[in-house]
DNA sequence: ACCACCATGTAAACGGTTACATGATTAC
DNA sequence: GTAATCATGTAACCGTTTACATGGTGGT
């Protein structure tokens, strides 16, 4: 999925320029798809409006830099949905974390320590977001793919977290005396 | 973290062609480090091998294609572990079976029971692969950092799957009723 | 018969990240 | 004063994916 159909997505919500449509996905994205960049997003929308499925608006403002607001055509909401019906659906994960994780031996525990804390407190601040985001789930305004993405979100990150906070001090102190023994001899 | 530095982690565990490299990344990783192809394994060891971090044998085989065995050098042992203390350790998820979720309102009910089912199933294999590998999570042969990676999957792998389960079918019942209405005015 | 496995590589295409370029406002 | 917010865009770079190219062995 690109980031051009990634875009259509974000203006189906309603109309958006470029700035909010990076923090859409910074706020509603975050735990599931790596936020794309400026670099990726404005020429995105470029290619989007010159093949049709978006129009823009020129917006002048005062004491701030001019806008364009998006807006998706009716061809370009077609497009989103059939781009919906013939991904894949993939779920794909780069986790350089259990890369980390999975050399474990050769790492000082010290290391392994800061790396387990950072991510343990990356889930702690992702799951805050989701449950800031809306109050509870029940929330009859939010749409229902919305609240089935939420509820993943918890479930999946409070495993994560949980998982390390459960296993760290095990880790470390098999770690320590492996290496502990391998110096030894 | 680039194919490069994976495959010089892939031969610490020992000498290996890049098919073999492929097959483990495969074995190990696919829960949490999207596989690398051929395209990008083979430039990699051809650069490693340039740069003095791994050596190259080639050996004939009968009734098979020559194959190249590679093996990590000092250098490339301590280059390794450099990289493995500089990286930041970021967790990357690129789902675009959440992006369908996030827009269930715009998809029939059959194609969101379908994605479902496709992710389920697919996370029914990772957690078989993982419980097939070296049996129990106390085999005391397994490397620590090896164990941690896969307690890790089991514990997020379930968490997502029974999600997905628990929620199919309201999810399900609520599009549809919603889409009814919508239809109805 | 057909598919999976073994085994290596190249080249083009594609897409995303990063760095650069600019600059006022508002809140701490 | 310092950082974050608002706001857009380009160009070079980097790395991965995909398609192409080849071909014998072993199992169902």
């Amino acid at each position: 999925m690109d980031v051009k159909t990634l875009c259509l997505g974000a203006l189906t919500r309603g109309d958006a320029t470029g700035y909010e449509i990076k923090k859409h996905f910074e706020d509603a994205f975050s735990h599931f798809y790596a936020a794309a960049g400026y670099g990726s997003i404005y020429p995105a929308l470029a290619e989007l409006a010159e093949e049709g499925l978006v129009t823009c608006t020129e917006l002048e403002q005062e004491k701030r830099p001019d806008k364009k607001v998006y807006s998706l055509t009716e061809a370009g909401r077609r497009a989103f949905v059939e781009a919906l019906m013939r991904t894949p659906g993939r779920h794909k994960i780069r986790s350089e974390f259990l890369v980390l994780m999975y050399f474990a031996h050769l790492l000082p525990p010290q290391r392994l320590a800061q790396v387990m804390d950072e991510r343990a407190a990356e889930f702690d601040g992702l799951l805050a977001q989701i449950e800031a985001c809306g109050g509870d789930l029940e929330n009859a305004e939010i749409p229902v793919g919305v609240r089935f993405t939420m509820g993943y979100g918890l479930a999946v990150l409070r495993a994560g977290r949980d998982y390390i906070r459960a296993n760290q001090g095990r880790l470390l102190a098999e770690v320590s005396t492996r290496q502990a023994e391998a110096r030894a001899g």
